[in-house]
DNA sequence: AGCTTGAGCGCC
DNA sequence: AAAAGGCGCTCAAGCT
């Protein structure tokens, strides 16, 4: 059963919500204000029921806030760029013009940007406001968009995974709102103690830590110049040029070799500089509240269908930090990545059963030196990130052919991406998200001009359709292994409520491409290991029937983050 | 004064 | 030991 939410802007401050069927017609209905919302839908919030709404970064953090949790939603705008940009849905001209009622770009809360916001008078939330939407979508809009979706899938080539598609990007919009909205468990007093242990005091505004400061001092006297700034890109490079380094950037993977006093201080400088000024004191203040890092994810916001976030940081949360992510007293955090998804995926999805096989029941790197195919563990990753990434140098290039001639299948499915996208065409995933279309005209160079001799233009085209084709090879597979993890995490978050009562339930704290966090009572963890377990493999089944793959997921249970060892 | 860009570095 | 895919955040520097 589907029950529609929408706000229409001649009625503002009021939402509709309309028990629809698939075929449009329309049953029930309540008009509400605003501030019964949250409590009409909690009478309403039947396990069969699937809301229907405009945006879940928008719709749902208004129902957690009243603590009403929905099982189920299909997020019309996810789904719409979903099926507008899908090769699948070729045809389908009502997908193909510019709409932006439906293509708004999901942009940071109100707060940040002076965006609309869809009610007047409201205060900026924890969630994201929209920015192409700048009025209300109303019931009409909202169900003739819902059917149009319904239609095209049907329509589709693939109709069942391109369902499969829309159903686990709307989860999954469920469970990044239910992510803000509860928070990473984070002790700042464990933070704050890291940050003066590592920097010293925190220092006054305008100043440095003291330890950098010190560093500052041993960079300047190696370097014979009282003045340099480390900060200062140009100026610290000149600086070095002047005391005769011979380097060509600041970064650290150029200065690592060489002999120099200053090399020592200045990477260190940097270090400490990074976490001082990405993950520091403000940040801190910035970001923690109540115990709790509230990290906002924008689902779908990255091309090839993995989530982006905004503020904080939160998927780039270093190394460093992650002793302050500790479960509160008398809870455990269950930290749990997927072994190896990419190349797992790719077996999956070119069909390779001697690759899946390679990975049944242990370390698919570890199965290749097994099987001959590489010497070491460390060559197995190396030629299996350059299979998946598109290296063309070095160590990783020249495993390659071992590669090929142990699995043809998973190899010839990322070189025609390659070869597909080198031509200026389009790519799709396993569930069906399309890749773009390259931006410029160097394809269109490359077609008039095949046979040119190498001439600076045509070279420069040459070099971006190589790009663009690791891009499409890469797209293939980060975004396959995007739609298991989507799945992973629907199943998961939809085991987890069957646990334990409201009060204390475990949930779903963080999410990281392949891994994921679950805050759990203490009495629950072994049991969420298992379903953690459980959900990996459905997954798997879902996506991919009966293929032969297996998802091995390494679970730990810990008081924090920093006991998962990477 | 406020915006964008590039370098650099953290995460997968 | 370096290099390929995807990101976000920070700073300095250059721009309007």
């Amino acid at each position: 059963m589907y029950i529609l939410v929408s706000a229409s802007p001649e009625d503002r401050g009021r939402v509709t919500l309309r028990q629809v069927s698939a075929e449009g017609r329309v049953f029930d209905s309540h008009t509400v204000d605003e501030g019964n919302f949250a409590a009409t839908v909690e009478l309403l919030n039947e396990d069969d029921v699937r809301w229907v709404w405009s945006d879940t970064s928008y719709w749902y953090p208004k129902l957690l806030r009243q603590s009403v949790e929905v099982l189920r939603c299909h997020d019309l705008r996810l789904c719409h760029v979903i099926l507008k940009n899908s090769e699948w849905t070729r045809g389908a001209s009502r997908f193909e013009a510019p709409n932006p009622l439906w293509e708004g770009i999901a942009t940071p809360s109100a707060a940040n940007t002076g965006a609309n916001t869809l009610f007047d008078g409201e205060e900026s939330f924890d969630g994201l406001a929209l920015q192409g939407a700048s009025s209300p979508i109303d019931f009409d809009e909202s169900l003739l968009e819902f059917r149009r979706q319904l239609e095209v899938v049907a329509g589709s080539r693939y109709s069942e995974r391109l369902a499969l598609l829309l159903v686990a990007e709307s989860a999954g919009a469920l469970a990044a709102a239910e992510m803000l909205h509860y928070g990473i468990p984070w002790r700042a007093d464990v933070h704050a103690r890291l940050l003066s242990d590592i920097l010293g005091p925190r220092p006054q505004r305008g100043e440095r830590p003291a330890q950098m400061e010190q560093l500052v001092s041993r960079i300047r006297k190696a370097l014979d110049n009282p003045s340099v700034n480390p900060d200062s890109q140009q100026d610290l490079l000149r600086s070095l040029k002047r005391a005769g380094l011979a380097v060509s950037s600041t970064s650290k993977w150029e200065l690592r070799d060489i002999k120099h006093p200053v090399i020592e201080p200045l990477l260190r400088y940097k270090k400490l500089s990074r976490l001082y000024t990405a993950n520091g004191w403000n940040w801190l203040d910035t970001w923690v509240r109540d115990g709790r890092f509230h990290a906002e994810y924008i689902v779908g916001g990255v091309v090839t269908g993995r989530w982006a976030a905004h503020g904080g940081g939160a998927l780039q949360l270093p190394a460093v930090v992650r002793p302050a992510v500790v479960a509160d007293p008398g809870w455990k955090l269950v930290v749990a990545d997927a072994a190896q998804l990419e190349p797992r995926i790719l077996s999956a999805i070119s069909g390779d059963v001697a690759m899946a096989d390679a990975g049944r029941g242990q370390d698919l790197y570890q199965a290749l030196v097994d099987r001959g195919v590489v010497d070491t563990r460390e060559h197995a990753k190396i030629a299996m990130l350059g299979a998946l990434y598109g290296s063309t140098t070095g160590r990783s290039a020249s495993l390659m052919p071992r590669l090929v001639a142990a699995f043809p299948r998973a190899l010839r499915l990322v070189e025609d991406a390659a070869r597909e996208g080198e031509s200026g065409g389009i790519v799709t995933t396993w569930l069906g998200r399309s890749s773009p279309s390259p931006e410029g005209e160097w394809w269109v160079e490359l077609i008039r001009n095949p046979e040119s001799p190498a001439e600076p233009r045509r070279e420069k085209a040459r070099s971006k359709a190589r790009a663009w084709g690791r891009f499409t090879r890469n797209f293939v597979c980060q975004g396959s292994a995007a739609e298991w993890a989507l799945c992973w995490l629907a199943g998961l978050r939809t085991r987890l409520t069957q646990l334990g009562d409201s009060r204390a339930r475990p949930y779903l704290a963080y999410f990281l491409h392949d891994e994921v966090v679950v805050h759990t009572p203490e009495e629950y963890a072994e049991e969420v290991v298992e379903l953690v377990r459980e959900a990996a493999a459905e997954a798997g089944r879902l996506l991919f029937g009966v293929f032969p793959v297996e998802f091995p997921v390494e679970a730990i249970i810990a008081d924090s983050y920093s006991d998962a060892k990477k």
